[in-house]
DNA sequence: TCATGCTCGATAGTGTAACTATCGATAGTT
DNA sequence: AACTATCGATAGTTACACTATCGAGCATGA
């Protein structure tokens, strides 16, 4: 139906294009050429949109990160994999070089940060990553892990929690995670862009200020 | 030549089309067909697919990045801001909505930490935009920015900004600006991802150490 | 010296992702 | 019955990032 279109803000063509691709469940049907679309058709499209508009998923990983949302007795933990693992680059994990500089480094916070983490976290390879993409730069300036960066991460996952913990529903738990990790990502770097600036106030004073 | 492209590993077509592309500078011709390329061009080329590859720039985006870090008297805060504008969707801005409710969130936090910033920051319209995006999907216990987040924020740019600190070259200063702004997002999404799982972990303790 | 083989720049083609347009068969509406 | 709208299937479009081909020009070795 192109009331859903209407409701929900998203062209025709491109509903029909979600339905093929399984993101959207079709409505039920009640005849050869009529199906009826919820509330939670129009919900869903928006998630669909916030994910691949805002979160900048490509479709094909939102449909795999909605996939884990509808499954309703997937562990908190195993969500959380999904929701990271999809927004990690995902054939970042074909080219598996072994322990470089990057993955001691980042062994070596996690140490220093007492943080309890699987090896399998997929934070582990993105960061070793960066981490060894700096040294091949030649940036040895950035090439380590700064304790804010360590402190500061542990604050925003606290946060994070804490809002997930705000519900006992699975389901809700389940799409807070999901839409906390992808989105969340662009607000942390929104606001490391906004403290930037400030800091850099703060130590290259401006002239008027300075003399 | 294709020794540069032995020496950086990238294949020869793409080298001619970041030189097509204006992200390569072209060596210097000593002859109608030859053109010597020197250090520079490899390191130029790491850079490049750095920015590209791990960064996730569109190459003409990388382009305009590389040509901020190329003008030699351009101020840092202009880099910052070329850096930061780039990473954020370009188009994000022309769908110019005006005050949201994110936008106000925004405004109190910057005042709430005692932030200094212009209304320009790109990094306001990027958290308005995602705070409004929580709200259109109804999960109101997103829809803020937590103390966790400005504060976890003001560390890393902390830590970004004595990165930048460690050289007074100034073009040293603009590669670590661009550098550390365009990957820096991804370690801190990485170590954030880390940390997620930690305290995770932490609140949620597994049954049988918590007996 | 001149054939072979590399280089250069220009132009055109390829593959993928995300839509978008068209079509024929219905099915409700007037 | 005529008209309009819907459905699913198939095909076409656009943008991006390469990739392949071509013709001309040296450049070196038999």
């Amino acid at each position: 139906m192109s009331q859903l279109c209407e409701a929900s803000g998203v062209p025709v063509p491109s509903i029909k294009y979600y339905l093929r691709e399984g993101l959207l469940p079709s409505g039920e049907r009640t005849s050869a050429n009529q199906v009826d679309y919820s509330d939670a058709h129009v919900e869903r499209l928006h998630l669909i949109r916030a994910l691949i508009d805002v979160g900048g998923l490509p479709v094909a990983t939102a449909g795999r990160v909605l996939a884990a949302v509808d499954s309703p007795d997937l562990p908190l933990s195993y969500i959380f994999g999904v929701a990271q693992y999809a927004i990690s680059d995902a054939d970042l994990y074909d080219e598996l070089e072994g322990p470089s500089d990057g993955t001691a480094i980042v062994d070596e916070t996690i140490e220093r940060m007492g943080w309890k983490v699987t090896d399998e976290n997929p934070g582990r390879r993105g960061a070793a990553r960066i981490l060894d993409t700096y040294a091949r730069l030649g940036r040895d300036e950035l090439a380590a892990i700064p304790e804010g960066y360590a402190k500061g991460a542990e604050l925003i996952a606290r946060a994070d929690l804490a809002a997930v913990a705000t519900t006992s529903d699975v389901r809700d738990m389940a799409e807070i995670v999901v839409v906390g990790t992808v989105l969340g990502d662009g607000l942390v770097a929104s606001l490391r862009r906004i403290a930037q600036e400030h800091v850099s106030n703060e130590m290259f004073a401006n002239p008027r200020s300075e003399s």
